[in-house]
DNA sequence: CGCGGGCTTGAATTAACTCAAGGCTGGTGG
DNA sequence: CCACCAGCCTTGAGTTAATTCAAGCCCGCG
């Protein structure tokens, strides 16, 4: 264990300890009485990548699947582009969260996955991963969870909510996941387009830029360049409530 | 094995074998050499229910999840319910097809699970069926494909697509679904009302009917009370392909 | 036979979209 | 250091796909 806490790769990340001592991939394992051998075996599993620039593609949709990977620093945004070229964002990961989870069931990528700024990821072949949670049954549980608590997030949009409670929630729910990895709850940097919003909320660019307008009128929050400071977070989740209900983070 | 094969319960469900034999679950771990005993240990986890009416509640938004169930025969669908009492369905569940994997995360049902026509469950306790996970990795590894297919399926109603092209994806992705456990992909019997279509594709009844009516006078298929005859399904894959391109089933 | 849930059909409405044009801003190169 | 450029955001006006509302129909079931 002091492998991990030691680990000055990890040391750089502060107190982000949650997310840094395991990159993300084994909260549940630490606490579990697990020997150091097999700690620092998952530990040895995982490669950082170098610092990937904005644009850059991770992955490509039909492209072979063959590692999972953690946000460590920056984001990534996965999306899919259809006939028309329109394109279609299925969802930002944040530092903390895991990519790549659907493309377990085909062996391929069903999107692709691209960095929205200065991101860092921390990558395990998850086979390997897969094998060592044979004898880490919190691993594996944990793997289980984060797989399940992907479904509710990718069912959230499918519900047919308007424009205006579907940013709410948006929002909020980046909100929760800030606050969840001890960032602040009121004040988030978006590293977003307003553009990959609309895609990810089926809504045009020019209803984001409503809607926040609107939002920032009624005091709800003050709308910057790519950051966002809720001023009413009651009246927010008031607005987002109905659908992020039952959702962990 | 014999012991699966041989199994009266499992009988009688004739040449669906691949879902048969292991009751949805463990259908890759069958070719993989495992040991009688193991195979045993799995079957004697899983418990037939009795036959479950129309409108049965298999479980509610909030309640705690311990069991997840493979349809054996029969349908469900999961839903909820927002604050206006409007209905929003989440997912249709054919036979073969698992139930309950998106509660894993937080231990308790996001949503209601309803009966839609006199179904048959096999039920296993999710702890027990991890437990055996780790001593079984084919095992582990189905349940992780598992829950990833249900990632991408929960994917699908989040890009935005007119009502036509939402209505032939779902019918086709009905079909491939039937084929895929030995069905027939061109003639369907639809287990769930127009409404329900409606909710889980975001649209109105009405809209369902007008496409529906559409589709018909295109020749593209015909519609009866409850069953759907496909009759262009190369037109139908045109349609839908956008949306479907890389989903499994 | 009559009842009720579910489906159909038409007409009016609307939320959000598209199209078009203008403005800000942060980065780049002179 | 400043000017310019490109990408992104904003704003307004007209359009539209799908909705809501309302009414009637069909069919299986008691």
């Amino acid at each position: 264990m002091a492998d991990l806490e030691h680990d000055p790769a990890c040391a750089d990340i502060g107190d982000e300890l949650h997310f840094c001592r395991t990159c993300a991939f084994a909260a549940a394992c630490l606490n579990s009485g697990y020997d150091k051998a097999r700690l620092t075996r998952l530990h040895t599993l995982i490669e950082h990548t170098e610092i990937l620039p904005r644009g850059a593609r991770l992955f490509r949709e039909g492209g072979p699947f063959s590692t999972i990977a953690a946000v460590r620093t920056g984001a990534v945004k996965t999306c899919r582009a259809d006939a028309e070229g329109r394109e279609q964002v299925l969802g930002f990961f944040l530092p903390g969260e895991v990519i790549g989870l659907n493309a377990i069931a085909n062996g391929c990528y069903p999107c692709d996955g691209v960095v929205l700024e200065d991101t860092v990821l921390c990558q395990v072949s998850f086979a390997s991963m897969a094998d060592l949670a044979t004898r880490m049954p919190a691993l594996q549980a944990r793997l289980f969870a984060l797989l399940s608590e992907d479904i509710g997030r990718a069912g959230l949009l499918a519900g047919d909510f308007p424009a205006r409670e579907r940013l709410a929630a948006f929002i909020l729910s980046l909100s929760r996941r800030y606050a969840a990895r001890g960032g602040s709850a009121t004040r988030l940097r978006l590293p977003m387009t307003w553009s990959d919003i609309a895609c990810h909320l089926r809504l045009a660019p020019e209803t984001i830029s409503r809607q926040m307008k609107g939002f920032q009128e009624e005091g709800l929050m003050s709308v910057g360049r790519r950051e966002v400071t809720i001023d009413d977070m009651q009246r927010l989740e008031a607005l987002a409530g109905d659908m992020l209900r039952g959702l962990p983070a």
